[in-house]
DNA sequence: CAAAAATCTGACCAAACGGTCAAAAGAGGT
DNA sequence: ACCTCTTTTGACCGTTTGGTCAGATTTTTG
């Protein structure tokens, strides 16, 4: 489906193979995310996954085969929240509910989000073309929703491309830097109280910086 | 001085140990900052220092010393704009200056961001000791200066460590995701436009977000 | 200018790397 | 039981890596 994978993947895949592509992905993006492309092995993500370099070897052709699979097997959940923007919907909800969501994502999936990191900080030489052709239709369409909402006068004008980078600035940062928000808080997103005070600090900054006001109870 | 150094750096150095000393750490802070740790090799950095990696070897006794060195030597650059946060100043004034200097960082100094984000993401193995000796005080100071703002009543209640989170969140990312942002905008903080229109729109998400406007004239 | 010290390099080494291959071990069907 | 196809592994290969070392070259000193 996405410009990522492309290669490997047949049609049918045992139990066996399922549990062990399984296995070797999660094991990969573990490895990827801490020690980004260069720096993982193959090796490593072997005996992370529970067997030998060799039958890595039999699932994947390569190690970039491994590390495309990561990409693509993570992508979608990665995109889902901005796809859901409604241009339809009540800006302060909208952006609050994508701001919900995106913060679930960084506790839940912290690593996904570090090895996206890690690729885009690189340059993303393997994921530019996901960037210019997936992401940018999309960026783009969701920077007219929000021109929407001011030239309909429903929110105070603002750039819709630094209004999407710091949404997603901030919310990727509590998974990104974890070790060191854990170092000077002793918390993280994984403590309820810790990521409801992170989400609703966002969303007030974020509401408030187009001239909308937050709803008082419940974020997520 | 700081607690990365402590070894090498010896208390002279001829003219020919600094210019290939400064010529090292450039070419390592590029590299480090592309590849991580694991990921930069000395070879290539010899290269780019325009040495052969024996001669590298002679100035710096191995790999991690290098990173250390490089580490040490952007420390305090990194360090100095939250320093300034200033408790008798006005609070509006003191952190609209605050994201100018960060924002001013991140445009100028992309690589030693990317290279502090890179060993944050890995878990911070070898700044650990920096994170918790050096920032957190600072930290710890710089809630308070927050803190005293909301219970003199100057600006509205906010939990100081997410508003200096979502700060560096916001400031950083358009160094560390330069690529992104440059796929989807054509544009990056090399551009005076861009970047006064990022940092004008951060100032005021953050200041609205304590109950503060901001000022209309010039960003920087 | 000559001796001494500092600087620089290519050859070399052991370990780790990505990847191949033949063959062993296991699973499923008859 | 048997045969076949899938799964798994250890041994192996060529390359790259971090690092050492003896010696060549350059710079500084007397």
């Amino acid at each position: 489906m996405s410009a990522v994978d492309a290669v490997e993947e047949p049609a049918h895949l045992s139990r066996i193979q399922e549990k062990n592509r399984a296995l070797i992905l999660d094991a990969a993006l573990s490895e990827f995310s801490k020690y980004g492309f260069q720096g993982a092995t193959i090796e490593k993500i072997s005996k992370a996954a529970g067997m030998s370099k060799s039958n890595l070897l039999y699932y994947f052709s390569s190690k970039p085969a491994v590390y495309q699979a990561v990409l693509a097997h993570i992508l979608d959940e990665w995109l889902t929240p901005l796809r859901t923007l409604d241009a339809n919907g009540d800006p302060a909800e909208e952006l609050s509910k994508y701001i919900m969501q995106k913060m679930k994502v960084s506790a839940e999936a912290p690593e996904a989000s570090r090895l996206f990191a890690n690729e885009i900080m690189q340059g993303a030489p393997r994921v530019m073309s996901v960037l210019e052709h997936e992401l940018k239709p999309l960026f783009d369409e969701k920077s007219q929703v929000i021109q929407d909402w001011i030239d309909s006068g429903k929110i105070e004008p603002v750039d819709p491309a630094h209004l999407i980078f710091t949404i997603w600035a901030m919310t990727q940062h509590y998974a990104d830097f974890e070790s060191q928000i854990s170092a000077l808080t002793g918390s993280t997103l994984g403590k309820k109280a810790f990521r409801s005070d992170a989400t609703s600090t966002i969303i007030r900054m974020v509401l408030r910086g187009i001239g909308l006001e937050p709803a008082k109870p419940n974020p997520g």
